[in-house]
RNA sequence: CGCGGGGUAGAGCAGUCUGGUAGCUCGUCGGGCUCAUAACCCGGAGGUCGAUGGUUCAAAUCCAUCCCCCGCAU
């Protein structure tokens, strides 16, 4: 059991940690250690700046930004896989040194690692050079949605309630045993950027209240159920895609997955249309129609058939080299005749 | 120098290629119709056409430079 491996004593120094994380998801945590002023942040490793945006600038991770604030030294290695761990010393395996084996070395002992949306997976053997371990937030009731877009699956599957988990890590995927959870309402209202929002604030909470308690050992990890275990698969462009051959309702889980970015995608006569909210409607009064037909187009709304024999009303959409725009004010200057179909990218 | 789209009335857009009176839908104001209305009819107000410079008898439209916005990546 990894827990067993070392506990940090109950010393007058502050515990000392490394923070891996990467994008917008792990800042409120880090911030809330920083702001706990209960330990010692060491350094943080994130991934390398990366070409972003127009104009392609290379662009710091949030968490590189976030620490350089604070005064944390950063580490963006390019990899950290191979590495090895003899007598408490980490060395690479490959020919290339390896400039974060190094630095933890010099800085040892560091108690424990604090992971959060870091990017790449962590070896075993940098797991086992701390301490306590490494201990990680994950956005889901584990063992439900394991991997990398527990968010997003929750969202499209309707889950009805979904929370943070902060666990021990190990090298099996997001298989650790839990210390603590919090549990949220998935609101019908919720998209990704709401819920993102709000898993990240609930698991920065949970981390500075609990992590000392942690590192004390007063708080004992409950393995993970061996039922009900299902994986999150990264979210792709293929997962934004509107397949309106699905049940209004998955449809509507799909969009809210992919709002606010990158919106889901859909074609009319060829052009495409990215889409940011629906409403999913049932109304037994609405003509049946193949999926992706428009059945109703007033003054307000344009409702769409689908698979399931439920409907649902566009509510925001965007059109290329356009702003994102409330349905209402599309249909000032552009109008969905009945009967025209949408469909999917052909490519795909 | 990564690729592409856009900036025109309060809002959303057409007009630009092919230079020649500033248009559409909505909102707004006034009037009408109606038991009534987010409906319908009539009328009005509202524009430095992103900025600057150039070409031209004449520029929203052609040329040059600049500013701002959006999509592709996360």
């Amino acid at each position: 059991m990894p827990l067993s491996r070392g506990l940090v004593e109950v010393v007058a120094r502050k515990p000392r940690l490394v923070f891996f994380g990467t994008p917008d998801f792990a800042v409120p945590a880090l911030q809330a250690l920083i702001r706990s002023n209960e330990f010692d942040i060491v350094a943080c490793v994130t991934q390398p700046d990366k070409p972003a945006g127009r104009g392609k600038q290379l662009t710091p991770p949030p968490i590189k930004i976030a620490a350089e604030t604070a005064g944390i030294p950063v580490l963006q290695p390019s990899r950290v896989r191979p590495l090895e761990l003899t007598d408490g010393r980490l060395s690479s395996t490959s020919a290339q040194p390896s400039e974060l084996a190094e630095f933890l070395n010099r800085h040892a002992p560091i108690d424990c690692g604090i992971v959060i949306a870091y990017g790449k997976i962590l070896p075993e053997t940098l797991i086992q050079f701390f301490p306590a371990g490494m201990i990680n937030i994950h956005a889901s009731l584990l063992p439900r949605w394991r991997g990398a877009a527990p968010i997003h699956h929750a969202l499209l599957e309707g889950d009805r309630e979904t929370g943070v988990c902060l666990m021990q890590l190990v090298p099996e995927l997001d298989a650790g045993p839990v210390f603590v959870v919090e549990q949220t309402a998935i609101t019908s209202e919720d998209t990704f950027g709401s819920l993102h929002d709000r898993l990240a604030a609930l698991g920065a909470d949970l981390l500075a209240r609990h992590l000392s308690a942690i590192l004390e050992g007063r708080v004992s990890a409950v393995v993970q159920s061996a039922s009900g275990v299902t994986y999150a698969a990264k979210w792709e462009k293929t997962d934004v895609q509107i397949n309106w051959a699905e049940p209004a309702s998955r449809i509507d889980g799909r969009v809210r997955a992919s709002s606010p970015h990158p919106g889901c995608v859909t074609t009319l006569d060829g052009e495409t249309i990215k889409v940011y909210k629906v409403r999913v409607v049932v109304d037994p009064s609405l003509p049946p129609a193949p999926p992706g037909t428009v059945v109703e187009s007033n003054r307000g709304e344009v409702i769409v058939a689908t698979g399931s024999g439920d409907y649902i009303s566009l509510e925001e959409l965007q059109f290329a080299g356009r702003r994102r725009l409330p349905i209402a004010e599309i249909l000032k200057s552009r109008r969905f005749e009945v009967g025209t179909v949408f469909t999917a990218l052909p490519s795909l």
